[in-house]
DNA sequence: TTTATTTGACCTTC
DNA sequence: GAAGGTCAAATAAA
């Protein structure tokens, strides 16, 4: 533990008492600013309750995306805070004196392999895999249903789309659709690949997704949550009207190495992390949802 | 008749 | 052996 070279046992109890008295200060500490992170989330969500109406219009857009931005910051902090807890708690660990900035990528991929055990494993595949959760699943783009499986653990059966260009432009793209545990009008939409059937689509989908605006959000009609299988069952045409979606982006670590299921573990009222930067974008809402969701979210969290 | 979806079987990975 | 992913025949819809 320690060289000790002066009245040894003494300081070592010294040191012990301190250390243990220092966690405890720590763990503490850490416990008041997990509850001050949950009053500001809360007290960020009332106010987007009370402006909600104040800032449909499009001048108030900036200040609308200000608000969403400041509860998923609170979101974020407050999983970061749990995850340092959970690994505390498990490990008996020194807390990291780095704070909650050194968690953020190491933790959240452990807790993705925790969960990978327990529910899913997947093949591994050369391309890239991106998760959106959106309440349509609509893209712009042209899906062939081939498959639908039900998931272990899993309430929604997953449904399976590749691109209608994959036998004519050899488009190798796919998708994995399946309503999140936590949320059934929400849909985790894992993309493997990326679109070669045409210049415009090599953006991925997710990525076109990212366009879309807070205004298009606000402006919505509610028909987000239908009939689970009509929805996963839209025919391409349908996939092709306009789409206002609200969506969280997660870029995978690794290729093929993501699943939806694990990243919606995680999904329970938290801001969409990056695991490659641990950022989320600002410029696409946040993480790209509504005033409702992002509610429901906190409110549940 | 053509095209898309469903679904059980099979394959692959762990 | 279990579970996820894909195939392809059967079926439904346009």
């Amino acid at each position: 533990m320690e060289s000790v070279k002066s009245n040894g046992t003494e300081q070592v109890a010294k040191s012990s008492s301190l250390s243990s008295s220092l966690s405890s200060w720590q763990s503490n500490l850490q416990e008041a600013a997990m509850e001050e992170l949950n009053r500001g989330q809360k007290q960020a969500a009332r106010l987007l309750l009370l402006l909600k109406g104040v800032l449909s219009s499009p001048e108030s857009r900036p200040a609308a995306e200000l608000l969403v931005d400041v509860g998923a910051a609170f979101a974020k902090a407050l999983t970061f805070m749990e995850l340092k807890k959970d690994e505390s708690e498990s490990d008996k660990a020194p807390i990291n004196s780095e704070g909650m900035s050194s968690c953020s990528h190491e933790q959240i991929k452990r807790k993705f392999q925790t969960s990978r055990r327990r529910s899913c494993r997947r093949r591994a595949h050369p391309y890239s895999c991106t998760t959106i959760f959106s309440t349509k699943i609509e893209d712009g783009h042209g899906w062939r249903k081939y498959g639908q499986k039900g998931i272990y653990g899993s309430k929604h059966p997953r449904s399976y789309y590749r691109c209608v260009h994959k036998h004519d432009r050899g488009c190798p793209v796919t998708r994995q659709v399946q309503r999140t545990e936590e949320n059934d009008s929400i849909f985790a939409i894992t993309y493997v690949g990326q679109h070669t059937c045409t210049e415009d689509d090599r953006t991925t989908a997710a990525t076109d997704l990212q366009a879309l605006t807070l205004e298009s959000k606000m402006n919505k009609n509610d028909d987000a949550s239908d009939d689970d299988d009509k929805e996963l069952a839209a025919p391409p045409s349908a996939m092709k009207r306009d789409c206002e979606e609200e969506m969280i982006s997660i870029e995978s670590t690794t290729a093929g190495s993501c699943s939806s299921s694990e990243i919606s573990s995680t999904f329970s009222g938290l801001a969409p992390l990056s695991a490659e930067d641990g950022n989320y974008s600002s410029a696409n809402l946040g993480f790209g949802m509504g005033f409702d969701e992002l509610i429901a979210l906190m409110s549940a969290h």
